[in-house]
RNA sequence: GGGCGCGUAGCUCAGCGGGAGAGCACUACGUUGACAUCGUAGGGGUCGCUGGUUCAAUCCCAGCCGCGCCCACCA
């Protein structure tokens, strides 16, 4: 094998096994058909999007769960798709006609447009695809689908007709969110409040038939005062109650509207009297029900006035029919005053304009219906949420839902399959001849039907999508085999948007939950905390990352900060600090290859005779047991850290230089246990890290050894066999570690040259310490520095001391030592041993502590103390010592 | 108004009942034949404040002070 270069290059490497893996079919389902199913369903990313910062998290989380199950022997289904995003993708081929010719999508024509938007897709849709490709994501790409899908589009349709005839899909005539600038309706949860400075207008109204009599109404919308119908004040307000019944004369329009006694109108509010536009506000639509009163609707469709409004005002924008009421009724001497007033108004979240409460006829779906098994299934734990808080968000949004609309008045969607008779009689079934055939049942004759125009939220497919993507509504064995599905990663922003609605469908029309866990994880902001997006301009482009440090890096990074229930600050040093690591693992294993260190595949764990070997096969164990519970509990940034501090700290910090000596001794077979040794644990370490760091592993694996049985992608998760973890080895070698750090600390606090070696001499260490020491004795000389070792009862003056354990361990530098700085420097440890001591025993003298405490406990804390109270005698001791020469 | 969450080292964050941790940054030293994208050592913290529960509180409870998010409403 050649030798492996200096550095990793992520790009090409990345490059060659993705599409090694993809092709060669390692992400597909069904090639472990044994293994209990574990399937992940893509949250399904706009066919107009492109990867952020929130991607590559989301998905770099799902590719550790399926790649580590994958190799955990179950057959692991990650089905990947596409969202058809109806308004985003309908904006974007509009603003293109406009780009093009200054054409709209009206004068193209709807069924031209609509080839017009499939022809984007195939040629600009989907770059995220490829993006995701790039971060590593091993979804089964052979089974990618896309809601707009023939198949998806069926069980779409399926599911309207199914619901509609169960009554949980109407159409209804009420007030709902309307977006002027994409003139459509929207559903509540594509509102957003905005906090705006505005003002409050107030305006008088003349009682009729009282001259000089005036109800004042204020108002933040004075251009809807062209659709009041009423007046409302408290009953039980002393200063208007007398009006009740009465009439105000609307100004500039002139209508006669009623003044009523209605509790809605708050007293504290405004004037105390509310002017009730029922057709466009939610609140003045309900007072307008219980009144019984005239709805005049003021507005067409992109917010204009319209017909119903006096003239002069007829054709003007929302905005300029302000500035004109305002001027208006101020010529009239109407105008009471003005004030400045903050408040939030309601913005469309894909226009971006101002959404208007708007009377129009809908689609609604019956959530209040559908919520109820989706709530039960979350209270009696069939689905749980990861952390397990947002079980309550669930449950607040779930247990106070509104009806959902469902319809848009939109080109690009699942067209409503509804169709209307000659005198509007509507006939809902899955294709218009069924819907003919039942049109002529009912009407006894044939008739010409039209097809509603309207298409659906992009949400109701999406809804469907962990059962939709499996073949459903036909049985097909993927649907029997891999649903429901296991766990759905995902952020909390779409909680409600889509796994509330996933809920309720799955439920429904299978009868069964659609994943048993939610993993929701957090937001990614920038490292300022802030929240990316591209007005701020703090966007981090995660390609941008994969492109200067790598794939690996960008995951590790994002899987380490993935703590539950914490936003991620997302820092290019952190990034930075991941490539560092990969790197690392390179040159490690660039050592074990250049000292033949191989496992060879039929290595023995419970093997190895010498120490440091069986100890560190023990710490492979230890490490894969921690990393498979954090694993199973979701924490990923539990498990990163456990094979970093693994990977660097224990394997290259100490177990390669423990293996130095033993690679260059003259011991053949040690060296060879030694090398076949390392090179196992360094392909376990290759087996842990690669559903985290999939391309840098896969990359060393091939490189390391020549016919392997598998890429490491279908490589099996290692288990152990019991009994390779000695606990006794573990504390040998932690005294080892120990020793070592103690000799190299003094020697740098009382700078002794790196360079310089010296001897060491152990005073007061048992039999123990000195088999120990006598196994250890040249990787100790090598790590700390030391030409020499030797236990002794005295302790040559000039010395450097420090206690280990009950020795007392010294290095002689007679000719160099500041005998004042380590006097002081000894001073420093007995106080703050003194310290410890002094802690320890009030703790240990206090009655309540030692009958109340577990024995364990108060066990632990005397063992302490008699090692604090040891410490302390031996640098008393050494102390004197240091003194007499002084 | 309702709900959720956060204040731990200079920065970003883990830990969440019994000895304060990591990464980055910082300081000193170092070309020890894997690695300077590195090594060794080190400095740095009344764990927001005040009470309470407990033998024991950074961790549990209450209140307060700061900060953030979600939902609803706003004449």
């Amino acid at each position: 094998m050649p030798v492996l270069e200096k550095t990793f290059q992520p790009a090409e490497v990345e490059k060659k096994h993705y599409e090694r893996w993809e092709s060669g079919g390692a992400f597909a389902c069904g090639s472990q058909p044994d293994g209990d199913t574990y399937t992940i369903v893509i949250p399904p990313p706009n066919v107009t999007g492109s990867l952020h910062m929130g991607h590559a998290l989301n998905n770099t989380l799902q590719d550790i769960l399926i790649r580590y199950a994958r190799m955990r022997g179950r057959d692991a289904l990650w089905q990947p798709g596409m969202d058809h995003a109806g308004i985003a993708t309908q904006m974007v081929v509009e603003r293109q006609l406009a780009d093009a010719g200054n054409m709209s999508r009206r004068d193209l024509g709807r069924e031209a447009f609509i080839e017009r938007v499939w022809a984007w897709k195939e040629e600009s849709g989907g770059t995220i695809t490829s993006q995701l490709r790039r971060l590593g994501a091993s979804c089964d790409w052979s089974r990618e689908c896309f809601t707009m899908d023939d198949g998806l589009s069926r069980a779409v349709l399926k599911v309207f007709v199914e619901l509609y005839k169960k009554g949980l899909i109407y159409k209804d005539k009420r007030l709902v969110n309307w977006d002027p600038q994409l003139e459509t309706a929207i559903s509540d949860l594509e509102v957003e409040q905005r906090e705006t400075q505005g003002k409050l207008w107030y305006f008088k109204y003349p009682v009729e038939g009282e001259e000089g009599v005036f109800l004042t109404v204020a108002t933040t919308r004075p251009e809807t005062m062209l659709g009041d119908t009423a007046v409302a004040v408290h009953p039980d307000d002393e200063r208007h109650a007398h009006l009740i019944g009465k009439h105000c004369i609307l100004p500039l329009v002139g209508r006669r509207i009623v003044i009523v006694g209605d509790d809605y109108a708050d007293p504290e509010q405004g004037s105390g009297a509310v002017k009730i536009t029922p057709a466009h506000d939610f609140n003045d639509f309900e007072v307008g029900r219980r009144h019984d009163l005239e709805m005049v609707n003021i507005f067409d469709t992109t917010g204009c006035i319209n017909d119903n409004a006096p003239e002069t005002y007829r054709g003007l924008d929302r905005f300029t029919a302000r500035q004109a009421v305002v001027r208006d009724i101020e010529a009239a001497g109407l105008l009471e005053k003005i004030e400045d007033h903050v408040h939030t108004v309601p913005y469309g979240d894909r226009g971006g304009v101002p959404i208007e409460p708007y009377l129009t006829d809908q689609w609604f779906a019956d959530a209040k219906e559908l919520a109820k098994p989706a709530i039960s299934a979350v209270e009696d734990g069939r689905t749980k949420f990861f952390p397990e808080n947002w079980s309550k968000t669930y449950f607040e949004w779930m247990r106070n839902i509104q009806p959902w609309c469902i319809s848009r008045q939109l080109w690009w969607g699942h067209q409503i399959p509804a169709w209307y008779g000659p005198d509007g009689t509507v006939f809902v079934e899955l294709d218009e001849a069924a819907a003919q055939a039942a049109a002529d049942a009912h009407y006894g004759k044939a008739v010409e039907l039209v097809r509603d125009e309207d298409v659906l939220d992009t949400w109701f497919s999406s809804a469907l999508w962990p059962f939709s993507t499996l073949g459903w509504p036909d049985k097909t064995p993927e649907l029997a085999r891999y649903y429901p599905t296991d766990v759905l990663v995902t952020g909390f922003d779409i909680i409600f948007f889509w796994v509330a609605r996933m809920m309720m469908m799955g439920l429904h029309f299978m009868d069964e939950v659609p994943f048993h866990t939610v993993y929701v994880h957090a937001l990614v902001r920038d490292e300022r905390g802030q929240k990316m997006s591209k007005s701020k301009g703090n966007v981090i482009d995660p390609l941008d990352l994969i492109d200067q440090f790598g794939s690996d890096a960008l995951r590790f990074t994002l899987s380490s900060l993935a703590a539950p229930g914490r936003d991620i600050r997302m820092s290019e040093s952190r990034v930075e600090g991941s490539r560092n690591f990969a790197t690392k693992l390179w040159n490690a294993a660039r050592f074990c290859q250049i000292n033949g260190c191989v496992s060879g595949g039929s290595f023995d764990p419970a093997s190895p005779s010498q120490t440091v070997n069986r100890w560190i096969v023990g710490e492979v164990a230890k490490c894969e047991r921690d990393v498979a519970q954090q694993l199973g509990a979701y924490r990923f940034n539990e498990a990163s850290n456990t094979l970093y501090q693994f990977a660097w700290g224990t394997f290259c910090d100490w177990y390669l230089e423990f293996c130095k000596p033993l690679l260059n001794g003259d011991d053949a077979a040690l060296k060879a246990e030694t090398q076949a040794t390392a090179g196992w644990v360094l392909d376990q370490i290759l087996l842990m890290l690669h559903p985290f760091m999939p391309f840098v592993t896969e990359e060393l694996w091939g490189a390391l050894a020549e016919d392997r049985p598998a890429d490491l992608i279908r490589s099996q998760w290692p288990s152990y066999p019991d009994g390779i973890v000695d606990e006794n080895v573990a504390k040998e070698l932690d005294w080892v570690v120990r020793l070592i750090t103690g000799a190299r600390s003094v020697r740098s606090e009382m700078n002794i040259p790196p360079a310089a070696k010296v001897p060491m001499i152990l005073k007061g260490a048992g039999g123990r310490a000195a088999s120990w020491l006598k196994t250890h004795e040249p990787l100790i000389l090598r790590l700390a520095r030391l030409d020499g070792i030797r236990m002794a009862e005295d302790i040559p003056q000039g010395s450097v001391q420090f206690v280990h354990d009950e020795a007392t361990a010294a290095l002689p530098i007679a000719d160099v030592i500041d005998i004042g700085q380590e006097k002081q420097r000894l001073e420093k440890e007995i106080a703050k041993v003194d310290g410890e001591i002094k802690k320890l025993q009030k703790k240990l003298s206090n009655e309540q502590f030692l009958s109340k405490a577990p024995e364990a406990v108060v066990d632990e804390q005397r063992g302490r103390l008699a090692a604090e109270e040891t410490a302390r005698v031996k640098l008393d001791e050494a102390l004197k010592r240091l003194s007499a020469v002084a």
